[in-house]
DNA sequence: TATAAAAATTAGGCGAGGCTAAATTTGCTT
DNA sequence: AAGCAAATTTAGCCTCGCCTAATTTTTATA
């Protein structure tokens, strides 16, 4: 029938094209294959197939922008794996730091009514455990909250963590070790000219205020919402 | 790495192997080919492969024959793949017929935390929705069930519905559609010689018990224990 | 605006895992 | 035991996605 459809290799291209597209940027043959860890040759050459399956527009030297349907896929795929780490977060207990890799295997699993299924037990959840939003089962990305990245706020402002940049095992875990956690409220306290440090203060496990100082380099990855 | 490992063809003949093995059958290239919708050719050509990976016995016209590697591996995907099944019919509420496909990619996502932590999650159960055994983490298949095919029972024997030996949908579905699920109690009221058909009496939803006849092809393929 | 550097494409191959057709081995039947 | 049919293997080819090397196009800089 319509064999010549999905494959886990387009899929992936999909991915990332939507990924540059949803930061605005039209997706060039570098940029995709430093994303999928592939040579730009190859890219070229997946290009002219998705080009031809209809889910790209791609004309020589000018990167590629998704097709209505190739962005449909995109979402999709970025939908379930946005579920399947939630599912494995919320409901399995893994920690945020954990779950990126199978979720990567588990958006390839073809059926719609397991991820709506998935979607319903868990209560429809509106954001995965890094504080991305899920496109709901039409493809529709609903986003309503203003986020600043954290180095941005100023002196006296209170904000809560609502997601976060980076998505590196090793950052996930160093957020962990400073108890940054998704829905988090702090102030700021302090702003360092000089580095770009922040004096930051929250509540410990405990309820207790408490002083911790952010760097700049971490901060510039921590997305938040001023209170 | 260990790179030149897993690949959901390989897998995919493990599993067809160990479903022969169990059936204490040596798995020759026509029966895996047609399970597989491969051609013998094509076979031949994967015992090699796995023969060199050490994961099969091999021999040229001699078939093949799980490795201890080998054999631990297919377990481990035939665990995978009834966990799934459970999870999908109890969790998630979908019919048993419905889960079979699913479960055959769900199976190839290699996280042994994520089935370990499906299985806690779901209280460890030891049979999938169409009664076969789960595997235990170790690769243990307990099952002290004594069961035989349901056109084996004598008159007046009562018995419950703990397999069934195919797995097609509409075998499934047809199951459905007769009131036949795990765990049915019944009573076989007469054994017709002519055309080996068995009258049995079961309880409908309502708990009023009503007479059915099963036909000699649909008994072979259920099992039973006896009470 | 000429030119060098960077980015992208083309050309030619490779390995995995299929397939077909032809050759070979096994095993049944007489 | 011979011979034939069925099963299996071999040989050679194909597609998909990737790679390297060489070439072409774009872009940035002097």
């Amino acid at each position: 029938m319509n064999a010549p459809q999905k494959s886990k290799s387009r899929q992936d291209y999909l991915k990332a094209i939507l990924s540059l597209d949803l930061k605005g940027v039209k997706a060039s043959t570098s940029s995709i294959s430093e994303k999928l860890n592939t040579k730009p040759a190859s890219v070229t050459g997946m290009f002219k197939v998705l080009s031809d399956l209809g889910l790209i527009e791609y004309k020589p030297y000018q990167g590629a922008v998704l097709t209505q349907s190739g962005r449909a896929e995109a979402i999709s795929l970025m939908r379930k794996h946005r579920l399947w780490e939630t599912f494995m977060v919320k409901t399995l207990g893994f920690g945020w730091d954990e779950v990126h890799e199978v979720a990567e295997q588990l958006e390839h699993v073809e059926s719609k009514q397991l991820v709506d299924r998935l979607d319903s037990y868990m209560g429809y959840p509106s954001f995965d455990p890094h504080g991305d939003p899920i496109p709901d089962a039409d493809g529709n990305i609903i986003d309503r909250r203003k986020l600043v990245q954290v180095h941005t706020i100023k002196e006296g402002d209170v904000a809560s963590i609502q997601g976060v940049l980076g998505s590196s095992d090793t950052f996930l875990k160093h957020l962990g070790d400073l108890g940054i956690r998704l829905g988090l409220v702090f102030k700021v306290k302090k702003v360092f000219e000089f580095d770009g440090n922040l004096l930051v203060e929250f509540n410990n496990d405990k309820g207790e205020p408490r002083k911790h100082s952010w760097s700049r380099k971490l901060v510039e990855q921590l997305l938040a919402e001023i209170k």
